[in-house]
DNA sequence: GTCTATAAATAGATAGAC
DNA sequence: GTCTATCTATTTATAGAC
């Protein structure tokens, strides 16, 4: 047979592999489109044909790597999550719990000026009930809201947070930094860097509105 | 001439009267039917099906009242637009500038929740677009804005409000209240009351989240 | 102005050759 | 796996009778 000698070690190995590795590129570049899609206009406006001319693939090549649009973009989901773990390891641990929540909003905002944050479904999108079931996106997200969770509840018991808010309250409200239109308003005023927009976000989200 | 009978004083005011008011009245069915499905769907996933469906009414008969989706949403934001000037209208403007503040912040969130508030175009909409040249969401928008800005300036002089963040940031601080994700989060996990949950977020945008 | 019926355009997804 | 060409469904918008 001919696939047996293909895959004998000598030659078929590296070549499989190779070949492998061709594919994983060909989707990490797939998934950048979307995500880049997503961060521009959403799930709902980003059509599969804008994905294939942005990859420079045609259309049915699309659907050999993805079953459909909604598995398209939750692969791209997955992977923000993936960096938003990746950048959870990255962090000393050893440092103020009040620290590590500041510096995770601002990387979520970081992220989102350089435009590679999807925005996050509507309630109703048929994403949202891809996102429910795909176990990667479920379970980096659970992770996530543990590690953050710990820190809010020692940060609160250091006196650092606001004890009087709930946990889940603090989560969501650093998690909408990740989508927070301020961020585009203000860019759009042209009158901030991209630093100064960040600093006074995150000083309205810490500190609040009112005077101290 | 036969129209010129019709104008006659005594039969034609009141009946033509009569048939403008049925004319506003299914116009507002329409419009009411559309910041509902803006609200829970958003712009693009909301069909004009839908909106006919709701109303009940053929999707020819919409287009005799508004020439294209794009104006059937610019509808909607208009509308809540005047709601919004109509809210700060009836504000008492002897109160404390801070407190003035607050109770948009409130009233934004209050609509939200009762499922009323569009959620706003993404910045490549074609809604956005439509916005920008419509004369009337322009001018509620400015007007709005203006006296909100007069408020926010007046609260940083008296030492009420942050005075070290441009008042624009502050102000969009406060617009971006009215789509506010954690809102629907809060509100997803069932464990707190729509008064609960805007209490939250009040603390949260005014006093921060840092212990104080 | 309201309706039914249909046009025209677009989007997600697939067939089948190579 | 990639391509071209096509299918099917949906969506915005209109035609034309009443």
């Amino acid at each position: 047979m001919v696939s047996a000698v293909l895959k004998s070690p000598s030659e078929s190995a590296p070549k499989r592999s190779f070949r492998q590795q061709m594919h994983l590129a060909r989707e990490d570049a797939i998934v950048s489109a979307v995500n880049r899609l997503l961060a521009e206009k959403g799930f709902e406006s980003m059509t599969v044909d804008e994905v294939a001319a942005e990859v420079g693939i045609a259309k049915a090549s699309l659907y050999k790597h993805f079953p459909s649009k909604e598995d398209l973009a939750a692969a791209a989901m997955v992977r923000v999550m993936q960096r938003a773990q990746a950048f959870l390891d990255g962090l000393d641990t050893k440092r103020a719990p009040l620290d590590l929540l500041r510096e995770v909003a601002r990387w979520t905002m970081e992220v989102q000026l350089a435009g590679e944050m999807p925005s996050l479904p509507s309630e109703n999108s048929s994403l949202r009930a891809a996102l429910t079931t795909n176990k990667a996106y479920v379970d980096g997200l659970m992770d996530v809201s543990d590690r953050l969770g710990a820190w809010i509840t020692a940060a609160q018991a250091s006196g650092g947070l606001n004890a009087a808010l709930p946990p889940i309250a603090v989560l969501y409200t650093l998690y909408a930094r990740a989508c927070d239109p301020v961020l585009g308003f203000l860019k759009g005023s042209g009158q901030y860097s991209n630093e100064q927009i960040i600093e006074m976000v995150l000083s309205t989200c810490f500190d609040g509105l009112k005077a101290r």
